[in-house]
DNA sequence: TATTGTTATGATATAATATAACAATATCTG
DNA sequence: CAGATATTGTTATATTATATCATAACAATA
């Protein structure tokens, strides 16, 4: 990764993605272990390619990249992985892309919240046990029972804005 | 409106539309007039439609019902205006939906929060100061230049928790 | 009133995203 | 092993959204 003067750091940090590929495979080969479910090697492959791409990645384009090496492949093949995919929580769908992203932290029942940059595409996942919580004190004044939510935000990420 | 004695009054209240539809579409006109901008019949039009179904529709739904009355329209008609009314902010997109819904209060450039009924399908909108200053704060510190944001949550509303 | 620039709409085609439905195969369980 | 369940293969189609180019309406100016 390169270094910024004027690129903040705490952002840095929170986008480096490190040895990521490798731990979230290990990490979603043990969450399924210990739930009993399979990831089997279509699955793995699929959350694979969701996280060589760095970025949120439609599932066409993850279609085109199992074709390669996986020439049956067809939409149903993508779309039922990354429904498994993201039932277990290893994979975030970002709604305003219909797009797909593997998530940092899997097993945890986190309320993710996205950081979409406009420019680049990057999207950033940040826990945000505030905005969790401020919308749980929403409904349930309201009478309204959640099962899930999606906070996603958009605009220009540092590096971006310096070009 | 039907009365009930378990649905919380917070959400009777907020869920009411009353003349929404008239107020929807004179708050628009007034706006429009006062940016420069044309609120054309067909534009107006499609408003309508959009406050007429009192839940989030989709834009071929939209289309299907401008068709009766206006045999030219195609899909970049709906889109054209959904796309002017969105940017103006007289009508607001449910990305977890792919569906739109009349702004409650426009002119305002409020930061919308969604609760959306698996259901019934309805969506209700929310003034949600804290839930955007936490995305504000979050991202300022990352560096990140925010430029619009979405906050959805689903689950049931007080209506369908009951049956 | 022509001329020109701009915005809005008409019309056709197609791209991009997602699911239905049924068949075939693999895996699990008794 | 046999039967049940889960996963994948295969084909077709539904749903959502945009590209493109032509035409019409409006606005500004000479």
């Amino acid at each position: 990764m390169s270094v910024s003067k004027t690129i903040p750091v705490a952002w840095q940090r929170a986008h480096d993605h490190g040895q990521c590929i490798a731990r979230a495979i290990n990490a979603a080969a043990r969450i399924c272990e210990s739930r009993g479910i399979r990831l089997t090697p279509l699955r793995r492959r699929v959350l694979e390619l969701v996280w060589e791409n760095h970025k949120p990645v439609g599932a066409y384009g993850l279609l085109d990249e199992l074709k390669r090496e996986h020439s049956s492949a067809a939409p149903p093949t993508i779309y039922r992985a990354l429904d498994f995919l993201v039932e277990q929580g290893l994979v975030h769908r970002i709604q305003s892309l219909n797009a797909y992203v593997g998530c940092n932290d899997p097993g945890h029942s986190h309320k993710g919240m996205f950081l979409i940059c406009n420019d680049c595409g990057d999207a950033l996942e940040i826990e945000d046990k505030g905005v969790a919580n401020t919308i749980d004190r929403f409904a349930s004044r309201l009478g309204f029972l959640l099962t899930s939510q999606s906070v996603e935000a958009a605009g220009l990420c540092p590096g971006c804005q310096e070009a």
